[in-house]
DNA sequence: CATAATTAGTTTCCAATGAAACTATGTCAA
DNA sequence: TTGACATAGTTTCATTGGAAACTAATTATG
């Protein structure tokens, strides 16, 4: 349950010049605050290559948007949907993914009926040319994957996935 | 350099069903897309988890803006700095950065005076009371970084960090 | 049943961001 | 010099995305 000690006590040493509890101010810093080192910096380049490999894929072939491309991919892959389904499986809120079906369905490549079992909800289907866009894609977005990992060995991959999400497992502070 | 084959040798064989070359239309995808196992998607979602447990901090506490955190932290550390030096560091783009220090201005926290060796640019220090934010704001963000990454052994986060780093190692493709 | 509380999805509004155009200054070459 | 081009930073504009309010339909409760 303590796991890596020594990492932040390493870090925070670089602070501790500079602490300060509650109303005292104390010291100068050590100079000790570096952007480049600080992990959630490092997350957001990182974050930052990793979309735009990917998302010019999309974007130059279809001129469609992240969100478009994440709901058609999730329409494509499994059986009629409803919006609140999309929602759930591809952590894109609510209004945003009714904005996605909108254009989606405005170029015609997702078929939009009534839920009989909930008039407040839609059912969701890929067109036929929805398909055949879906189809183009998903290739093109594996190739753009692959590319991407191609620095990475087998092992690195599975291990940096496993971290990221390892990284979820934080429980919300219980206070 | 081939590092890693057999990893999108999986990837691709499941896509392999629904590959098309150029003008060939090809078969029915094997169901095979999965959003959730799709590296991009993971990156996105951790990167909302890391980018949200921090940026709780100096919004909750001094009502700023990510770019003016990431601004005030590059002028703490350092000396002073003109705008595109900021840019340099930040990897925020000059736009943002314009905005960033006009807010912080505007607020007291930081200093702009005349640049001598060229009149275009300005040159930015802390003021007083910026300094007294910076001192209160960093180890804060040190102490979130550390609880966001408490879940990980120090060995895990070298690697992460190792590995986040490791892929920006691509060279953009020469043709 | 009737009515209160929820839920699905949409619309409206606003904050954040980046691209392109713009201003002012600096640099280089004839 | 003087004009052509480059550079620092700002402004304008369009796009994106999320929060909150809204509508319509459903479920729960008396």
């Amino acid at each position: 349950m303590q796991p890596g000690k020594g990492y932040w006590e390493k870090i925070l040493s670089e602070a501790r010049g500079c602490l300060m509890v509650e109303g005292k101010t104390q010291k100068i810093p050590p100079q000790g605050f570096d952007l480049k080192s600080f992990f959630p910096y490092q997350t957001r380049v990182f974050y930052k290559h990793v979309i735009q490999a990917v998302s010019r894929v999309y974007e130059a072939r279809y001129d469609m948007k992240p969100n478009e491309w994440r709901t058609l991919a999730i329409l494509g892959s499994g059986n009629p949907s409803t919006p609140a389904e999309i929602v759930e499986l591809s952590s894109i809120d609510k209004v945003s993914v009714s904005r996605a079906v909108t254009n989606l369905s405005k170029r015609g490549w997702i078929l939009v009926r009534a839920n009989r079992s909930d008039a407040r909800s839609k059912v969701l289907t890929l067109s036929k040319a929805g398909k055949a866009v879906y189809h183009d894609l998903v290739p093109r977005m594996l190739e753009a994957e692959v590319e991407l990992l191609s620095v990475l060995t087998d092992a690195e991959v599975s291990e940096l996935k496993r971290l990221m999400e390892k990284l979820h497992s934080v429980a919300d502070k219980p206070a």
